[in-house]
DNA sequence: TTCCGCTTTTTGTGATCACAAATTACGCTG
DNA sequence: CAGCGTAATTTGTGATCACAAAAAGCGGAA
């Protein structure tokens, strides 16, 4: 779990600070299916009451980044096999949209951006580091789509992204073994050439190279 | 606004209840874009206190069917044309989608279960009943989109909506001038033939229409 | 009338508490 | 050692309150 102080400074509500907190540690992928928290124990740890604690929460399972059962209990998600082909079929229809736009508003600083966040994510794999990977792997979406321009569009492909974050830790195991084609990099080359289905084309293979991992770890 | 007993009956978390009552509100298309709510407001109207109006607002401030100020103020969203704009993407990239999967999972009374929302539907626009057309309209494709048995992909679609509804009341009035192609006929021929392609085209410019209207309906 | 400044009221936030339900711990029985 | 029933603990829920900030109301000056 994440240190509240990151987002301290800005003296933004409590509820906030610790939706944020929560969030960007379910999106590293830090926290594992099944998991369970408790209002107090987020409280303590943050240093805050139960009333900002829960409010956090109940945001979160309204994005379905955490579940609760019927008595109250808070866990972190284990989607199913079927939940998860879900996951990835609204990111392969909403992405590849993305990424087309993100090529019509396309500015210059965009690619070297992508580029050293890639470089930063094969870095991450070779030294064994599996938060710094997801989150890189994130933020490298996250750029190319905010250049679309398109704020709705993207929240309800970060709401995916938060369902399917718990899961992706066990992708990474994975990944050493050599033989995946790198759609990043054919990604970074369409966004240079300016060519949008070339690179909506790339973004739905990543996608679905993910989904297919994904797939082989769940067995 | 909508009485807190519809669901009192169940035995529902107070929260949930809350939760509930304003969002068939909400999507009822009964709220006008803009128009402001307190929590005081709506835990008295309701007969609760401010705390599970508090969780039923931070869940629909989540998935967008309300909006909070940076002072706080909840209010009821009012999209621009940009908006909009991604929004029925959404809808076009999501539904046609859950209704191939329909097809597939086809059981018998859903066509008939269709057939009498789609006539209740032009009932309502006979007798001048905007909430009534407006509630019956996202029925007829909720039915739709249950039978294809994907939550995750239909909570997205869910949120979108969410979104929509305080606009939809705008394209009612644009309803009547009769010279608009039904295309809920189209689809329930579509579902009858078990045609999933058909049904999906049906659904596309059934959205894209509903778009139209309201572009129109906007300026 | 219009605009500015002050006062009053309204409003969201965060903390605390009592309570009931669920979960866990534990000791007894077989 | 396993199964089970009871006690102790943990946990989410809903209500209430103090507080600060924002909004609304209001009166006077230009």
């Amino acid at each position: 779990m994440q240190a509240l102080d990151e987002y301290s400074a800005a003296d933004l509500p409590t509820h906030e600070r610790v939706y944020r907190a929560l969030r960007d540690t379910i999106l590293d992928g830090a926290l594992a299916p099944g998991e369970a928290l408790t209002l107090r124990g987020i409280a303590d740890r943050l240093s805050v009451s139960m009333t900002p604690a829960r409010e956090a929460v109940r945001r979160l399972v309204a994005e379905r980044a955490l579940e609760m059962t019927a008595s109250g209990r808070i866990l972190i998600p284990s989607p199913g096999p079927e939940r998860l082909e879900e996951l990835f079929t609204a990111r392969r229809l909403l992405e590849p949209e993305l990424a087309r736009r993100a090529v019509r508003d396309n500015n210059k600083g965009l690619h070297s951006q992508m580029a050293a966040i890639n470089t930063a994510m094969n870095r991450d794999m070779e030294g064994g580091d599996p938060v710094g990977y997801i989150r890189n792997n994130t933020s490298f979406h996250r750029v190319l789509y905010q250049a679309a321009e398109a704020p709705a569009l993207l929240a309800l492909v970060e709401s995916v992204w938060l369902q399917t974050a718990p899961m992706m830790r066990r992708v990474y195991g994975r990944l050493g073994t050599g033989d995946l084609a790198d759609y990043h990099e054919a990604a970074l080359d369409a966004l240079a050439a300016g060519d949008a289905e070339a690179l909506a084309a790339a973004i739905e293979a990543d996608v679905a190279q993910g989904r297919d991992l994904l797939r082989q770890a769940h067995t």
